[in-house]
DNA sequence: AACTATTTATAAGA
DNA sequence: TTCTTATAAATAGTT
């Protein structure tokens, strides 16, 4: 229909067909339209061009969705069923395993233990013990570790105090020690006093406590109480 | 376009309306199909008769899907989003409740303890210990219902066996019994004196057990040998 | 379903 | 793109 017959196969000249394709668009778009009006029918128009342009023409007494899914009914078919159902499974096994874990929890904190044997019983029994057995070994870790840590800092602290005593002492003993002579400034010979006695204090604090943990048994005891 | 113009509305008589509806689909499937060949695009057209018929078109260089999907890219929306989304949130959810259980269930199997600190190691030392008394004490549960069960078991053989023997000595004292009178019949009387030596020999056996759990701390013992 | 008189769509040109 | 127009194609009403 037009100046002449035109064979139907693809149009080389990119201009033609660009026209072509917004005339004869423009063309189905009218039919489609008028088949809705006249025939009170649905119609789903979805187009691209070759260029990724896109059009449509819905029928104003639905939308585009409603179409689809009314396709899919028709067919009997879900085009995302794969995808559905592939996430369907993966909630499925995940429901399961968290039950499964949920379940081996429970037994560990001693319920649902009504269904078990008495083997099933005594294994876990055993696998329970035994784990406790590796937190206890933990925390007596961790208790081992911070003494350890103290017990290095103590030693420090007295090895610094014996050497301030011995120069105190060296100092007292000095000729221009006392208060015959008072080229040394005063302030600093108080500050020196307070600095030993403070650290005595340190020493017998501290030393009580190393005593306490050199002694053998003194992590088993600490154990018991903390448990 | 045919004998005589028609006004652009809707058809009423149903006959008519069904032939337009016939004719003018035939007319835009072929229109849609010209239109994909000529200008090389990708149309999909559907559509649903007033009576629910359904009849679609799609070029042949595309699937139906493949149209939703770049519809649905076009418009920049996802007409399944909020289901998809749910979906999604459900199994990101079970995938973080599961990671928790995980963790939980693996401390208590005392693995992935080394974050933990002082007090909480102490807090799921504690646990697991209470726990482990649960599992115990339904140990001892389990084997304290089925002793006691095999118990009143044995009792009750006891008493018909001990009824038996007095029924086997009383026939015996009984002036017809004896290889003198053969009244009764000698199948028989072999019969009854094997079934008393089995049931004498079965008392034996489980009358050592029986002892045995009739003794006090049966069951400690019982319990230490099994955990 | 055909037929066909008419209307409508559109190819080519401007 | 849009308009024009000659001509091809579609189709309303009829058989």
């Amino acid at each position: 229909m037009g100046r002449g017959k035109i064979e139907i196969k693809r149009i080389e000249n990119p201009t033609n067909r660009q026209v072509t394709y917004s005339k004869r668009r423009n063309g189905l778009f009218k039919k489609a339209r008028e088949l809705t009006v006249l025939c009170d029918a649905k119609v789903s128009l979805i187009m691209f061009s070759n260029t990724g342009k896109f059009h449509e023409f819905i029928s104003p007494t639905t939308t585009t969705k409603n179409v689809f899914d009314q396709y899919q009914k028709a067919l009997g078919i879900d085009l995302w069923k794969t995808h559905y159902e592939r996430m369907q499974e993966h909630l499925r096994k995940l429901r399961e395993k968290n039950n499964k874990l949920r379940r081996e929890i429970r037994q560990r904190m001693g319920e649902d233990l009504n269904d078990l044997s008495m083997d099933e019983l005594h294994g876990l029994e055993q696998r329970m013990a035994s784990a406790l057995e590796v937190v206890r070994e933990r925390k007596y870790h961790v208790i081992k570790t911070q003494t350890d840590t103290h017990k290095k800092k103590v030693k420090n602290l007295e090895e610094r105090h014996g050497d301030l005593v011995l120069e105190y002492e060296a100092k007292c003993e000095d000729p221009h020690c006392g208060l015959v002579d008072n080229d040394g400034d005063y302030e600093s010979a108080i500050a020196l006093a307070n600095a030993a006695s403070n650290l005595y204090a340190f020493r017998l604090h501290h030393g009580h406590l190393g005593t306490n943990l050199h002694h053998g048994g003194g992590f088993g005891s600490h154990e018991l109480r903390l448990a």
